[in-house]
DNA sequence: CACTTGACCTGTCCGC
DNA sequence: TGCGGACAGGTCAAGT
């Protein structure tokens, strides 16, 4: 479910957290969530530093020191989570809170998770939706655990990559942070926690999502950022613009339109049927019978849904952490969406779920009519 | 070419 | 309570 906002969000909190640290090692238990070579991965990724992270469409990218970059797709049911290494934590949470710094809710707020919301945001990890890791060389003076340990790990690892299919697959899906053991030269379960530094985790419980390994000079010439269409919060996407593109395909419903992401880009099911809602508009409605002042409607419903979905934390409603450990709460704000059945707040009719360009659509039958 | 359907997956919910 | 099936929706590929 992760669209522009809530990757948005992501790139936002991982801004904070991650360019400045070294990748020291790298597990992934579902080839599909990481379909990179062994070779790229020893030569480009382990050992590399994190320059920034950047979001086009629903598409974070993480560049790398090497020339590489990190390319991930949440699609449906991906999650991103950073964790914190155990010492570093207690050491914020002692500038944070003094030396009282116990309660569940101050640790929580040292984790950051975006994606898709389920328990695996705020939960152990890794977990049985864990499909990629990457562990990162605890910061300079960190007292618990040695970079040099670290190190020597890293040169001493007997498979310096799984294989696709081998070891950790199973390992990895079990229920606690033993499946990790099964790395040769890993056992954090018995070090505890100080035997890792902080972590990244990607978690996808349907395997839709993706990480992948790709040159930098590249990214820009896969075929999806060559045909995706404009970023809809940028200054330079006007009505005009908007307008443009869609009368591409005027016989195109425009719900179709929307949620095509050569169209426009980041838009998704949620603020499709949002931006429709607040402009009136029923979503099977061809766009050539669009009014030109709907189109205006739309277009401006369109970014300040998304603009004031960002603000709100993402589309979340449960189990979302940000970097404060507050809760994204767009959904609350949803007048649509998944609302079939309850009153509308606009006119009091009642809320309908129906089948638009194959998605499952919600409206308001007596704003939005034919 | 426009549009629809199927595939990729797993967890949840509904009806029997 | 169990079991099968529908459904969730981002994107690509294949089919109509």
């Amino acid at each position: 479910m992760p669209e522009l906002p809530e990757v948005e969000i992501i790139k936002q909190g991982l801004s904070k957290l991650l360019p400045g640290r070294i990748i020291a090692d790298v597990w992934h238990n579902w080839q599909k969530s990481f379909p990179n070579a062994p070779a790229d991965v020893a030569r480009f990724l382990v050992d590399a530093k994190i320059i920034s992270v950047k979001r086009r469409a629903k598409v974070l990218i993480i560049e790398l020191s090497s020339g590489y970059s990190l390319v991930v797709h949440l699609k449906m049911t991906g999650q991103l989570v950073f964790v914190p290494k155990t010492s570093e934590q207690k050491a914020r949470l002692r500038q944070s809170y003094g030396r009282q710094a116990k309660s569940k809710k101050q640790k929580a707020e040292k984790k950051f998770g975006g994606g898709h919301p389920t328990k695996s945001l705020i939960g152990k990890l890794p977990d049985k939706s864990t499909r990629v890791i990457v562990e990162f060389y605890p910061p300079k003076g960190a007292r618990d655990i040695r970079l040099s340990t670290l190190q020597g790990k890293v040169e001493q690892r007997t498979k310096p990559y799984m294989k696709y299919g081998e070891g950790v697959a199973q390992t990895l899906t079990q229920q606690s942070a033993k499946s990790v053991a099964g790395v040769p030269g890993r056992q954090p379960e018995q070090q505890g926690d100080t035997a890792h530094g902080p972590r990244l985790f990607f978690n996808d419980q349907r395997k839709f999502g993706w990480m992948r390994l790709l040159p930098t000079v590249e990214v820009p010439q896969i075929d999806f950022m060559k045909k995706v269409g404009p970023e809809p919060l940028e200054d330079n996407f006007t009505v005009g613009v908007f307008i443009e593109r869609l009368n591409r395909r005027k016989n195109s419903s425009i719900k179709a339109m929307l949620l095509d992401q050569t169209v426009l880009a980041g838009v998704g099911n949620i603020y499709a049927d949002e931006s429709l809602f607040a402009a009136k508009i029923h979503p099977a409605t061809p766009v050539f019978k669009v009014s030109k002042a709907k189109l205006v409607m739309l277009h401006n419903a369109l970014r300040q849904i998304l603009q004031q979905a960002i603000d709100k934390g993402g589309s979340t409603d449960r189990n979302y952490v940000d970097v404060k450990g507050k809760k994204g709460s767009y959904l609350n704000f949803a007048q649509v969406f998944r609302r079939q059945g309850q009153v509308c707040s606009r006119c009091g009719g009642v809320i309908q779920k129906i089948r638009v360009a194959g998605r499952g659509t919600h409206i308001c039958p007596r704003c939005q009519k034919r």
